[in-house]
DNA sequence: CGTGCACCTTAAAGCGCTTTAAAGGCTCCC
DNA sequence: GGGAGCCTTTAAAGCGCTTTAAGGTGCACG
């Protein structure tokens, strides 16, 4: 016998398919006590809803839109969170890949053509305007970026960046330099997380120029100059740092102290070891799943934010300075 | 206005819903003149199916069940893999993780009770009895493992650990032993294949007990006597491995080298740069999707086996012996 | 000129679920 | 006793696509 419908259900249950189809769904209307045997019906014969039929009925897709910067470690694993999460909530996914710049407006318009119900944008940088009148297109979270106007999800990255370099100060670095990710939002915001520590702790910051991937990361090694501590825009680009200064003979952190940021796979590995600002990826897309469901059945209107709380996650690669050990 | 449906298209192409459908998906049936009048309506109101009516009408879920051992750094990228692939063809993943042994069964029948249209089974040891059984209730293609009388997509192993050999022999490495993976028909042809190339070589194979994981391959460290030259059964047990031989002082390649096999992630990390044997996940995926959907689709009874050629990643964890050299 | 046949085309019946308008039952009160 | 008014329940009409059986058409052939 083939799986149970909800007319089956129904003829269980003793009612219509309409009112199984109310208290499945939770929706009000029907009584207690139709609920109860309706519930225990669909329990007893094991129903479950077919979702194709559900999505058809209430001409919904069940797709979300996700802007991605393929290149991203991070992404990636915010991308896969984001599946697995998704996927629970009832949510297909798709990919817009980006790559550089304003390429994201073309991956915005192959999503919304592909019938997504809303956008997840990662990383955008786009101008805070264009972000607006999307939205007003389609229902848009910023996760890990910022505009006003629209939803966003993302962690305090100033915040983050400050605890970094202050873990750095407190171990007894006094020459820290911050290797920046470029431009963009959030690179900004890391880089004055950093210079509030400095100035706080009375010392001159210094940026040296960096980007977001190893090759960026490695190639600040030789800007470093007289630094015992570092901080590094993310994690890709501390670990292309870290890479240059062992081949350069440079011990980590006998020499250098370097911290990273997102917490990344990379960063767990026992060869990097490396001291991070961990940035709580699935409380991240569970708060962006969150705004998107809500906008989507209307509970909301308001523009939503959530700020996380950083985590600084000390391993390996950050210890007290040369000078400051016997 | 709304996005176009069947109706619009065979309102422009001024013919009946039954015949687009038709053209559509490619059936036979419609005349020539007929398919270029839909393709090109089709083309111009930039027509979209709707896939939950597809599915809906055509009685499928459009899901495919993935048994995963979530410990597994290989599987995640065969999973990474086989989201973006089956989401080309159509396909909805659910993933059933399993953890040691036994729990295979377990994380099938929830698989298939959620409507799963055929299952692929990753790295599976469970015998072979059982998977015809159960490749009798539905398609199911093993992926990365043996069982005769099933669908299954996996490299050669033997030979990938055979090259694996002959290239630390090739190196000039006499004492050559092997870490193997414990029980399973992936270690067995993967040691087996160390075994025949050393003995081809005229030389005494001698295997070290291992396992999957980082610590299994740490541990046999101690294990390896005067060998100069390593294979280890997968990736991450040889970065276990080189772990604890760095931390030993141990030098590598400089006093050892180490191959493993997967072509993992980790392998290819600038700190790691482990020589590997490479899988080919595209190709893997590829390949089991295609067994799938041409079962699905039912243009095949028979058995399907596809097995891949291993290619040889020669990276920096594997040098000359020291003897020979200067 | 009918017939028969091969091809195309299409009307229509779903797929399993949602949703809405209307029916049905109650209670309550005049 | 007869509505009015309220709460439940349900019949029925889709959602957009697939599929099948039946209906044309045109052509070769007798």
């Amino acid at each position: 016998m083939s799986r149970p419908r909800l007319a089956d259900v129904a003829t269980a249950a003793g009612c219509s398919t309409a009112s199984v189809s109310l208290v499945l769904r939770g929706a009000p209307g029907p009584s207690e006590a139709t609920r109860v045997r309706v519930l225990a019906a669909a329990e007893e014969l094991g129903y479950r809803p077919d979702r194709a039929a559900s999505l058809l009925a209430r001409r919904r897709s069940g797709m979300l839109g996700v802007v991605t910067d393929v290149r991203s470690t991070f992404h990636s694993e915010l991308v896969e969170e984001l599946l697995a999460a998704s996927a629970r909530r009832g949510f297909d996914l798709l990919i817009g890949a980006r790559s550089p710049a304003r390429d994201e407006e073309r991956a915005v318009e192959t999503l919304i053509d592909s019938r997504c119900e809303a956008l997840l944008l990662l990383g955008t940088s786009s101008p805070g305007e264009w972000l607006v009148a999307l939205d007003g297109q389609v229902p848009l979270v910023a996760v890990t970026g910022r505009a006003s106007g629209v939803d966003s999800v993302r962690v305090d990255d100033e915040r983050g960046a400050r605890e970094a370099t202050e873990h750095l100060l407190a171990l007894g670095h006094r020459a820290v330099v911050h290797v920046d990710g470029g431009p963009g939002t959030i690179a900004a915001d890391r880089c004055r997380g950093y210079e509030r520590a400095m100035t706080a702790a009375g010392l001159e910051p210094r940026v040296v120029r960096g980007g977001h991937g190893e090759a960026d990361g490695a190639a600040a090694a030789a800007d470093l100059g007289a630094a015992t501590g570092v901080t590094v825009f993310n994690d890709r680009a501390a670990v292309g740092l870290l890479d240059a200064l062992v081949r350069a003979g440079v011990r980590v952190p006998g020499d250098v102290s370097v911290a990273g940021f997102d917490d990344s796979p990379l960063s767990r590995l026992a060869h990097v070891d490396l001291t991070t600002v961990s940035q709580d990826v699935p409380a991240l897309v569970e708060h962006a799943l969150d705004l998107v469901a809500r906008r989507l059945d209307g509970e909301r209107d308001e523009v939503g934010e959530v700020v996380l709380a950083p985590r600084l996650v000390v391993r390996g690669t950050t210890a007290p300075p040369p000078c400051a050990r016997p």
